[in-house]
DNA sequence: AAAGTGACCAAAAAACCAAAATGGTCAAAA
DNA sequence: TTTTGACCATTTTGGTTTTTTGGTCACTTT
């Protein structure tokens, strides 16, 4: 059946990409893990750079349902915030693809994974600028240019997150709390 | 004469590193920019390395320098780091040496050039760090682990002036200092 | 004697190239 | 009609030769 086929093969190339990374999973392994001939991919997908869009994007999809599950509407929107991107973070180092994409593109990289964390990073940007536009139309936060603050927030969060862990013990998710609730809430000043 | 010697090299070095960057910068090169003989340059430095960290050296001190005639101690703390990490930033933008070194960094991934960049930021946060501990100790700001945030008001700020470049148009120094000031002062909550 | 030099050397990097692997196609099979 | 794997053009790899480079030191200059 042509939707069980399908199945096969983008399981199979995602726990490839998971292993193995994108450059070292070739077609005619996502083939023999499919239980497929290598022609029956290129019925579905283009290329190997569509299968890969594919597998990310629904993985983008997952990720935004993850942040939506952790809001909640009668907190206040600093909260939702930390949550939200708390959960996001969570689920990224969780997953297994992301953490071989992001090792790929630090040490090899490769130009399709590249453009493909950015395009993730796009993603997660768009729906925080969503939310922030939300909330200052609300009055809920301050004025401010929404794209700027959303990409600082995520750059913020993955300062703490991954650039702390490259010389330095990780920092507890309560030491994160701790820091980002600084700067959301009260700022520098007294 | 031989200050006069010692002179010329570093400024010869410094002048290929700009130009160059690191590693397409040989010591004969060197050698030939400073009208000396190569032998010359191993009486004054042990290495190539010992050569370039030298020079790292004085930037970074001429740095700090800058930075220290940017606080106005009758100012409040926030408007001092803001002014201080400011100037930090247009110094670092506008030195050829630490746009190369980046560059170099980020598309041939040069050990000595990693290391030395690391080694810059390290001296950075410390510096950061020292301000804000004794802006802490003296009230002046909220309680909090002065490393951490040192490193994420360093990446914030990189964030804005550098990162924000890879798939924007600039942020004016305006827009920048808004932002900051927001982060710095009130935080996201009303 | 002290300071400076550049020919020289071992080691590292670049250039080269043949062999292997890979993405993608398509005539044949199911 | 759908699926397939042998096949092909192109890219990547691995090993070898050649060139370049950091660093030394016997010799020259001052």
């Amino acid at each position: 059946m042509a939707t069980d086929r399908r199945k096969m093969i983008v399981e199979a190339a995602t726990k490839s990409f998971s292993l193995f990374g994108y450059k070292a999973t070739t077609m005619d392994q996502v083939a023999k893990l499919a239980n497929v001939g290598k022609g029956t991919i290129y019925t579905f997908f283009k290329n190997k750079e569509e299968l890969f869009e594919e597998i990310i994007s629904s993985l983008v999809k997952e990720m935004i349902a993850e942040a939506d599950a952790a809001i909640q509407p009668d907190l206040p929107f600093t909260e939702n915030v930390h949550h939200a991107l708390y959960r996001l973070l969570a689920f990224r180092s969780q997953h297994q693809l992301m953490i071989k994409l992001v090792q790929e593109e630090a040490e090899m990289g490769t130009l399709a994974v590249s453009e493909m964390l950015q395009h993730v990073e796009d993603k997660i940007i768009a729906y925080l600028k969503q939310k922030i536009e939300a909330a200052i139309a609300k009055g809920a936060i301050p004025e401010a240019n929404a794209e700027i603050t959303s990409f600082l927030l995520l750059k913020m969060y993955i300062a703490l997150v991954s650039d702390w862990e490259r010389n330095h013990e990780p920092l507890s998710s309560e030491q994160i709390a701790e820091v980002m609730k600084v700067f959301l809430l009260k700022g520098l000043s007294l």
